[in-house]
DNA sequence: GTAAGCCTTCCCCCAAGGGGAAGGTAAAGG
DNA sequence: CCTTTACCTTCCCCTTGGGGGAAGGCTTAC
């Protein structure tokens, strides 16, 4: 089938699906005629597998590793969980990052009257030391 | 001051502190003999807050419209408090995406062993259709 | 004399594609 | 047969927020 249709049923847009073939992660035949891509089931099933770990936050090379690791019909499952794990751990980080910028901000906001006095303890803070 | 002792001063690399005069965030005065920027301590102040205010997850267009509201003596602290408050609103919005990613990869991940074997409900998931 | 340590501009690099131009191709309608 | 429409192709620039490094210029210290 074309890119387009291959697209529709993976849930990607064209742009994209085209880039997974550039970058060498998704490589589908090449019509010899027109010089279209031709793409088969297996590889819908391939981007469908991609567009869903990048939806899990799993980065191009990640995903490029899990495709590996998916196509290896004798793969240890510890290799899986062990990315997997690595990105639980990587958003939780993140998580904590962004809880204490909330509780900074919210504090700041609460703090704030927000009239039409220039009198703002938010930018004082940001413009204080530290 | 040179744009080295200003950087040291604001907690910032010299390529960022060049990056914030070249895009007319922070613009000091310049050397008519060496053409060396130069810094006065309100530049290394402005450059203080907008570390500061980039550390809290704020874009450098968010920090130019900040730093404007900071340097106007008059603005009402609505603005800010506006500002901060939909940053906050982002922020929320980023956690619980981040939670339900955390959630699903979780719960994946217990129910995969993990050992030498090939089956992995990891895998089997990120294949499943949806 | 030259090495060190500043500074300058200039250009390419990252992720993960998006937007759009210029041009080829295939099928359907008039 | 001709044209419109809807595909497809490659190519290049744009995004965020700078990082890395080259090539060149200056003063100062040894």
């Amino acid at each position: 089938m074309q890119i387009g249709e291959a697209a529709r049923r993976a849930g990607l847009t064209v742009k994209t699906v085209r880039y997974y073939a550039n970058i060498g992660m998704v490589t589908p035949r090449q019509d010899p005629d027109t010089g279209y891509r031709d793409y088969g089931e297996d590889d819908v099933a391939k981007l469908q597998f991609v567009g869903k770990a990048r939806r899990f936050d799993f980065s191009v090379e990640e995903c490029r590793e899990l495709l590996g690791l998916y196509e290896d019909r004798n793969r240890p499952s510890r290799e899986v969980k062990a990315l997997t794990l690595k990105k639980i751990a990587e958003i939780d980080t993140r998580l904590e990052e962004l809880h204490s910028l909330k509780d900074e901000l919210s504090g700041l906001a609460s703090s704030c009257d927000g009239d039409h006095r220039p009198d703002c303890p938010i930018l004082n803070a940001l413009s204080g030391g530290k």
